[in-house]
DNA sequence: GTTTGGCACTCTTGTTGACCGAGTGCCAGT
DNA sequence: ACTGGCACTCGGTCAACAAGAGTGCCAAAC
């Protein structure tokens, strides 16, 4: 159905198109690679690549623009990986270079990111669904109201103020103790189960209290880590102030919402390498004409969650799927030592 | 110079231009308000508006719109104080209700901010400057490695890891305990003075943990919460879609800077009420056809910092400085509580 | 002296029509 | 199977034109 030549006509079609921005028409194609055949022909090959959907007219008598399939296809098949410059690789790590914590770490990140895309870039937070409880630490503030706080071997450090009723300076000791026991070491997606079965061993006149400090760890470890997303690099969307309404305003928007973002990059979770959603294969209905480029980053089983960015679908996939490739296993690489 | 007439010109021009978002000349003047003078004398009056430099047009035969010193003496004298109506009162409650701690406070505010004034707002993270040290705690996660953790009086919960050489556990606890009594109840501003005494006072081996300790503990109370600002309702910006260059470009690249935030805000700290910043007034440069309209909030001495939206010069200026204050207050009242 | 109606003038906006160029589809010829 | 040629179709641009909005100024009226 497709011979090579279709394909290279595609693949010139996409390259041209996501550099000009403009509509490809047969006799620039032939002009700018050296296909050895006329543009009849190559008017021939579109017509027939057109009918397929890998291609469309804006409108009769102008060039042709890639389909959101004309795209997949070419991710898929086409595009040729594109390694990273000296430079890039040099400024990926002069930038991660010296980062604090992971906070300091994550926000980094989305500034890398975006720079080197030139695209909104989104990181989520690591999350701990394979981590370990490192510490659990209690304290108490002021009478009666207190502080739970949480480390995990990510290297996160999460607290949360709560209250509980009336507690003695030994009391509090033997519940952080018992805490402890039972949940270090332990992976943290383990930490609702454990807190229920050590409930049913405390002494009675410890439970109240117990009961709110676990479910502040249980909001810790569960709820917390996994929303948490940033992002950066929005300025980038003003590059296509063209597009306002089918790029910059939907993207605002979709910024805007956490849910969304975690959808969008949730996608890619399960997949260890750069996973790429083009246009209509979006699960978010609004970004149609945008396409979404990420990958989980990892570094062993300690460390699980996803960064990417958001741009037209008019993009240069091969560039910013290696530069997302890049960017994550250099940041798992960091979490792994720090 | 400027009778009651022209200022009530003025101020006819100025609320029909932001609702119309048009040029507005004499004759729609007369017609939406009952001036009680002739077109005629309403464009003499506009004219001397003009010389004066409150009003201009932008080309030759079209009507006029304010100027930056327009708007300024609108805001000043012209403006009548909008209270909220009873739904936005009752829409703030219910939208605050439920907080659970500071993060929640400031997510919520800006959300509540970019929601009632249809603009983007920014809020800054309660400042320390005022506030009191209530507990330093400093654990140790694997040896020589830890955790340096601060309480403070505005209910902020900060944290940082450390790396103290070797260190036994009685005498992690000796400087745990020497910390809390020198700095348990001073003001964070004073943590770096003490911390410079309590040094000498120290037992020699126990120095060098010691110095890390304080370090963390003085990077914690100075540069980290006063950098911190969160952002909302950046996608009312599409409402200015058709003044991209001059709104939607800059605000954005001001979004992206912390600095630039804490700027925009950070003049507005020293005044207890609404400050309005209108175009050129404007610190940041890019900024020209922006305003920003912000207030401090804080309840006594404990927190002191600011919020505010940046938006369009043409806007509502008496609704957003009334839903501005009115947050700003609502705040301050419930970190007070809390 | 202030206000007003009238009028000429200016400038933007929208419309129309012509024209140009880019690009296609098709067909006959190689 | 490829190619050159040719008629056709649109979008984009430009000029000319009309309509409309608004002003500034002046002489007359209050």
């Amino acid at each position: 159905m497709l011979d090579d030549r279709k394909l290279d006509i595609l693949r010139a079609i996409v390259t041209d198109y996501v550099s000009s921005q403009e509509p490809v028409g047969s006799r620039a194609l032939v002009d700018r690679h050296n296909l050895g055949v006329s543009p009849a022909t190559v008017r021939n090959d579109m017509a027939v690549l057109e009918e397929e959907g890998y291609i469309t007219q804006p409108h009769t008598s102008a060039g042709r623009i890639p389909t959101d399939k004309g795209y997949r296809l070419f991710v898929d098949r086409l595009g040729t990986v594109k390694p990273l410059s000296i430079a890039e690789r040099r400024a990926i790590s002069t930038f991660m270079a010296g980062a604090i914590d992971v906070d300091d770490v994550v926000r980094r990140t989305v500034r890398l990111l975006a720079q080197i895309t030139q695209q909104v870039a989104i990181v989520q937070y690591p999350v701990l669904t394979r981590a370990t409880v490192r510490l659990v630490e209690v304290l108490s503030l002021v009478p009666g109201r207190g502080l739970v706080i949480l480390v995990t071997s990510a290297g996160r450090v999460d607290q949360r103020q709560i209250d509980f009723g009336a507690l003695t300076d030994d009391q509090l000791a033997t519940l952080r103790g018992r805490l402890n026991v039972a949940l270090v070491g332990q992976p943290t997606t383990r930490v609702p189960d454990l807190a229920a079965a050590l409930m049913d061993e405390l002494a009675p006149e410890l439970r109240p209290p117990a009961s709110v400090v676990l479910a502040a760890l249980i909001e810790l470890v569960s709820a917390d880590p996994a929303t948490r997303v940033v992002v950066g690099g929005v300025p980038n969307l003003t590059r296509f102030g063209d597009q306002f309404e089918t790029t910059v305003k939907p993207v605002l928007e979709a910024l805007e919402e956490q849910v969304v973002l975690l959808r969008l990059l949730g996608e890619a979770g399960g997949s260890a390498d750069v996973t790429v959603r083009i246009g209509s294969e979006n699960p978010y209905e609004p970004l149609q004409s945008t396409s979404v480029v990420a990958s989980a980053y990892s570094h062993g089983d300690d460390v699980w969650a996803s960064m990417g960015i958001v741009g037209p679908t008019r993009m240069d996939y091969p560039s910013t799927m290696a530069s997302v490739r890049a960017v994550a296993r250099y940041v798992g690489r960091i979490l792994a030592e720090g």
